[in-house]
DNA sequence: ACCTGAACACCGTTCAAGT
DNA sequence: ACCTGAACACCGTTCAAGT
């Protein structure tokens, strides 16, 4: 009685050869959808329409509307840039790794909350991962320490550039700041320090202040990862 | 033209005293119903259903469904427990933050992926941040690397918990773990080496494997914290 | 092998009307 | 002040039928 676990990876794509193109069709229409009008735009009557066909000939390329997620999602892993770890220090590779991720985020902010409810275990993301993984080898990561390095990173790097696709979105189509900065009046009037903090620092240059912050963020987490390094080195 | 910013906490409350109920119930409600069958599950119909109320009685106490959500979720924000910063070192408050928003995360899986779409402006929400904000002040964040280490921790938990929530909810309902397996092989075939790690390491006991992942890379930000604040306080 | 249209069982939200 | 029901404009998905 236990289900089970399916993905599109786990089938083949309906016609191998056959003019070679609906499949990366569907994908692409569907990320040129979701960049042009966001996630809840995205409709399988609109995808189709887009590709001019009914709604419901999507069903005999992919399963359901998550399994054209995953096949997205992996879309995107794809265009992270991660240099072959032969190329670089562990810190230039993760650094190249995490900037690319970020900006790839913020390309397409409805990437992050997808990639935060679904499983990535395509090609892209599985190559990217393996990079990581030999990166972290050639840094002295053994074992588990190895697993958790990529995952420290990985949650760092997400965690950071959610939160600043969440603010874009409340930003876009030109958000009155001044409004803005009423309505946090008004709602956090009982902290007035931190108010007066959020004044001073966030605001001045959104865009640099998070660059800033995701910096300085990336250089905490890659000195934590060194120590970690040298504790078990000694041991 | 420019689009008003808007939240529920910019709004009274419907009835401030009559019988003091709704909102609450309302609230009340929702987090169970999310509970107990997760995000999909919840709308407006059932919802109002579950109060013995039609579902559009709900539009009056909240102006549509993503306020809804705000309220629900600075609900949860008011179960993360975070000592006040008098009482504990600022790696302890850290700690017992991350440790307990990690906890109340895994208990109400829809929430990460709320979180991290949703405004969290809500009191309980505002409280918990200046809480973090003294803590780090205390430890001798100043000015903007105050508002940058809360981030850090901040983002660093949210990065890790949230795989894990989706990692849960792929597995929920006893998903056979031999076909899991399968899928992976099948699909991962490309990276022996890779697939050969993740046999070894993680799915041996993945509660501790995960609670581990969460340990090292929150040691690793409080290091990198703390060499932050070794060299500013340097130059 | 691929696509279609009709149909089903849902959504969130508006609004005039009730009490 | 609060709640209702009908109605609108959508969804994802199934399935028999077409070519």
């Amino acid at each position: 009685m236990t289900k089970q676990f399916t993905s599109v990876w786990t089938r083949e794509p309906r016609q191998p050869k056959t003019a070679g193109l609906r499949r990366e069709q569907i994908v692409t229409a569907a990320v040129e959808l979701l960049d042009a009008e966001g996630m809840e735009a995205l409709s399988m009557r609109k995808l189709g329409a887009k590709l001019g066909a009914g709604a419901t000939s999507l069903y005999w390329h992919v399963a359901n509307k998550d399994e054209l997620l995953e096949l997205v999602l992996d879309e995107i892993w794809g265009l992270v840039d991660t240099p072959e770890p032969e190329e670089a220090s562990w810190r230039e590779v993760v650094t190249t790794f995490a900037y690319s991720l970020r900006v790839t985020m913020l390309a397409h902010p409805w990437v992050a909350p997808m990639a935060v409810q679904m499983p990535s275990i395509g090609p892209n993301s599985f190559r990217l991962g393996d990079r990581l993984r030999r990166t972290f080898i050639r840094a002295g990561f053994t074992g588990v320490d190895n697993y958790l390095a990529t995952s420290t990173v990985m949650s760092y790097v997400l965690g950071q550039v959610i939160p600043e696709t969440t603010a874009d979105k409340i930003f876009e189509g030109g958000l009155d700041p001044e409004n803005m900065m009423q309505v946090m009046d008004q709602v956090g009037h009982d902290y007035p320090e931190m108010m007066e903090d959020y004044r001073n620092t966030v605001p001045t240059d959104a865009t640099v202040a998070r660059a800033m912050a995701f910096d300085f963020g990336l250089l905490c987490v890659m000195d934590g990862l060194e120590a970690r390094l040298r504790t078990s080195r000694q041991s």
